[in-house]
RNA sequence: GCUGGAAUCGUCUAGUGGCAAUGACAAGAGACUGUAAAUCUCUCGCCUUCGGGCUUCGUAGGUUCGAGUCCUACUUCCAGCA
């Protein structure tokens, strides 16, 4: 079981510390997306060194390139990507929702390759055997994101994602005792814990060390559907949470109470996807979520709208071309430390790539930062006034 | 000097008698939430009550119902010949 400690709880929010076999990730926290095994624009050095804990790739994306099981021959992802710290999977039920030409099933669904066009099917066992091939420390379970804000769809969506769950359980066992062939359940060698019960622990290879699975909540906008998507997931044997299909920000705060105050108090909870907005990371946070990933801050990073205490601003605007202060006053960044506003507009304008990397590195520590201000300030009892003030200055227009 | 060719929105360009006139770039603005995103959208002669109105294709004339497009002259540029 995934250990989690809780240092300190104040309703439903609550600082922790997950200790995954590649470190521990103190919580609330904003894990990097690094999808295809890299945070989009920087190196891992430069994540590490603007203050990120932990990084979630997408398993569709690496199962099409460069392929599973070369990531575990370089000896799983946080080897293969120099991360070297704690590392989640998404499951690819992301893509779901994602991609065109999707075609979904009990047994699972096909895509379409967006690389090649060759088909291609994930099913819950596949995302299982896959995540255990990349081998990081959390991997989210096969879920079914619906297409729809409709209410039946939402329903069909979630009991898909629940029996889903249920195979995805049954493959990560099977997984973790020690079997990553892909052949039918009961084919097993030998479970890893055998082994390691007599004599010197052998030599961890990466797909040895634990590796740990989260129940992925669904159920729309639909509290009623929350509620009941929260118990079945928190009856499961899993070793913490994520919470998927939040899409705004609207909602989401009475929907995370519905759903945190069913869920385990023991066990991680995931906000997936959720993050762009600094209100989303407060919400999530107060609301008992511990971690946070979002393609957001990056993918803004290199469209030119970055943050400030004052809201966002698009760097590219005309304005900006005389405004030698720097982007962020009190930033600690690289980015902040060293360029002005003016030297960004001109990278964005000349399209120079270290236009990307430096907005990059300023966003993704904007919002990890941020949330781990919120760590502090839950600590120091201060986090309503933490709220109150940096959101009446981020959203006042 | 002669002979040919060319001149279109900031730039390059499409246009060969019928719609303020193509495309690219530049410029101005907007969007982005488990990344098919280094992407996408809008504006880009002036005015507008969004119906439309007005002025534009080097300059000045002309032919024509109608001219960026055909004719004449001029200006400038390019090429070749002297």
């Amino acid at each position: 079981m995934l250990k989690f400690d809780i240092e300190k709880k104040n309703g439903l929010m609550r600082v922790g510390v997950i200790h995954t076999p590649h470190g521990d990730i103190h919580t609330p926290a904003f894990v990097g997306a690094a999808t295809r095994a890299t945070v989009k624009a920087l190196t891992m050095k430069e994540m590490r060194e603007l203050g990120s804990q932990a990084i979630l790739a997408n398993t569709y994306h690496l199962i099409l390139r460069p392929g599973v099981d070369l990531i575990k021959e370089a000896g799983g992802l946080a080897k293969f990507s120099s991360w070297h710290g704690p590392t989640f999977t998404d499951s690819g039920g992301f893509q779901i929702f994602s991609l065109p030409d999707v075609k979904i099933t009990e047994e699972g669904v096909k895509f379409k390759s967006h690389i090649d066009g060759a088909t291609f099917e994930l099913t819950p066992e596949k995302s299982m055997q896959a995540q255990w091939a990349i081998g990081a420390d959390i991997h989210m379970a096969f879920d079914h994101l619906a297409n729809s804000e409709n209410y039946d769809d939402m329903e069909i969506a979630m009991h898909r994602t629940h029996a889903w769950l249920d195979r995805c359980v049954e493959e990560h066992k099977r997984l973790a005792n020690g079997c990553l062939s892909t052949g039918p359940a009961g084919s097993c060698p030998p479970p890893l814990h055998s082994k390691l019960s007599g004599g010197p622990p052998p030599e961890p290879s990466p797909v040895d060390v634990p590796q740990y699975l989260y129940a992925v909540v669904q159920g729309g906008t639909f509290l009623d559907l929350r509620a009941q998507s929260a118990k079945y997931c928190a009856s499961k044997d899993v070793d913490g949470f994520g919470i998927g299909g939040v899409f705004t920000a609207e909602g989401m705060a009475e929907m995370l109470k519905t759903v945190n105050r069913i869920l385990p108090e023991n066990k991680p909870r995931h906000l997936l996807g959720m993050g762009q907005e600094p209100i989303d990371l407060f919400d999530g946070a107060e609301n008992g979520c511990d971690t946070f990933d979002c393609v957001g801050p990056t993918r803004m990073a290199r469209n030119g709208s970055l943050y400030t205490y004052d809201g966002r601003i698009n760097i590219k605007n005309a304005k900006y071309t005389h405004d030698f202060r720097p982007l962020m006053e009190d930033c600690d960044c690289e980015c902040c430390k060293n360029y002005t506003r003016a030297y960004l507009h001109h990278l964005f304008k000349t399209d120079e790539i270290t236009a990307k990397v430096l907005a990059s590195i300023h966003n993704e520590h904007f919002v990890v930062s941020v949330v781990d201000k919120i760590r502090e300030s839950i600590l120091s009892d201060t986090f309503s006034d933490y709220k109150s003030t940096f959101l009446s200055r981020y959203y006042h227009k």
